[in-house]
DNA sequence: CGAGCCGTTGAGGGGATTCAAGCTCAGTGG
DNA sequence: CCACTGAGCTTGAATCCCCTCAACGGCTCG
């Protein structure tokens, strides 16, 4: 919960100092913003836990906060007419997520933690707020949908396109994206690689597995993949290449 | 080219006048303006036409200028890092193309007449000037780039999805939404539709034939298809009910 | 009239799915 | 403590759908 101050103090909110010093400010929705800024949002910011597999909305359900995405890995999925699950996108550290909200318009899909996630949580009244005084964030804005557009558009070309093998090796790739501080990278659910990758869970275990026995990959534990980079170049080179 | 007047004159400008009765004014990106925003625009934009097959601009360049798509189709496209060329989204009347150079980015895709099509075409800068004075073009703007991104999501989502049989069934109940005044829609050629759900063309032609045998369709001419609505309807309930 | 593009159709092969069984591991309760 | 259970992962065998390769026909153009 958000703290609000009962008398005025010349230092600056505690809240609006974690906001500057926070990790992703640099990357995030509000770099764009001073101090001013900074010292207007902090008092209705919540941060904000989720565990893997827990959503944070649903699509179709008209919200009006949005939310910032300050560690972790969130996945959009939507239920085809055919009543089967897709994952149509990921956000990474310092995404924003459900920004159609500003619009009044529904969440477009689930959103949904892939691993534990820490969120901050936005108010949409009060981007709405900051846009009016604050060009820069307008054009943080679109420029944010538009990367959201080309991820989404790539996703459908590199990562829908080809055989399975092909298939997993882009998606290990574009994991890689999201390295941890150790350098480990988040390993889907079989069942989740199939639904990024339209693949039966039995197909994309037998590719997982397969890369196992040639070094391209080892699993630390369940949920985690070291991955061989050069290889794994290698490897999607002569995919292409064919 | 746009004609500039050497004389102020009380009459509103003649290119101003057409846009006031642009028959896709009230669903364009230009809708929210008012009789003196137009007058501010006229004399700055071109009407273009474009053949089927011509490019509009393509991926990777810096352009300066953007485009409402007045009528007619255009298909977004990218070549994978494989090599084959992948369709991931279409535009119809109204939608605005190429609004990435207001950012200052490079043009995502391929934007490729699918139809004879009509454009106008539209300096960046102008969009540039228009929304520091103008609140509810900004919105306006933000508005079209979800709707891109919810189109996206969707085309991964129906039509990249479920077997051959069912992902025409699909575009062509998609491609019933830019049906044309005489009841006939666009029938994109065998290699496009492959193209868009990423089947080989012998698949693709291999259905579209099934589907005039099936009287599920009837082609007028090459291009174009008549479509059995309640039939389409059934046969995709059949398909998606199993 | 031949060349080239586009569409159609057939035959055969291959890659992903389907169906099925067995495995590990965490949680539960006797 | 350990059987029991269920969820997730792996692997095998058979099937099927789509791709590949190939031939052919209609049409437009030079």
């Amino acid at each position: 919960m958000s703290i609000i101050p009962l008398y005025r103090v010349d230092t600056p909110h505690p809240q609006a100092q974690a906001c500057a010093a926070c990790s992703v400010r640099g990357q995030s929705l509000f770099g764009a913003l001073d101090r001013a800024g900074l010292d207007y949002i902090h008092a209705s910011i919540d941060s904000i836990r989720l565990q893997p597999g827990k959503t944070l909305f649903e699509a179709g359900v008209r919200g009006a906060v949005l939310y910032t995405l300050r560690e972790g890995i969130v996945r959009f999925e939507r239920v085809t007419e055919r009543g089967d699950r897709r994952i149509v996108r990921l956000a990474g550290r310092g995404d924003l997520i459900g920004q159609e909200v500003l619009l009044r318009r529904p969440y477009a899909d689930d959103a949904v933690a892939c691993t534990p996630a820490q969120l901050c949580r936005i108010p949409a009244h009060l981007v709405d707020g900051l846009c009016s005084q604050n060009p820069a964030l307008v054009r943080e804005l679109m420029l944010r949908w538009q990367r959201a557009l080309e991820d989404s558009e790539a996703w459908l070309a590199e990562l829908a396109t080809g055989p399975a093998r092909r298939r997993v090796l882009r998606l290990l790739h574009k994991l890689m994206a999201h390295t941890e501080a150790d350098g480990r990278i988040w390993l889907p659910q079989r069942d989740e690689i199939g639904a990024m990758l339209n693949l039966t869970f039995e197909t994309a275990s037998r590719l997982i597995s397969q890369f196992k026995r040639e070094g391209l990959i080892e699993l630390p534990d369940l949920r985690h993949a070291r991955i061989d980079g050069p290889a794994l170049q290698r490897a999607l080179r002569v995919e292409d290449e064919r």
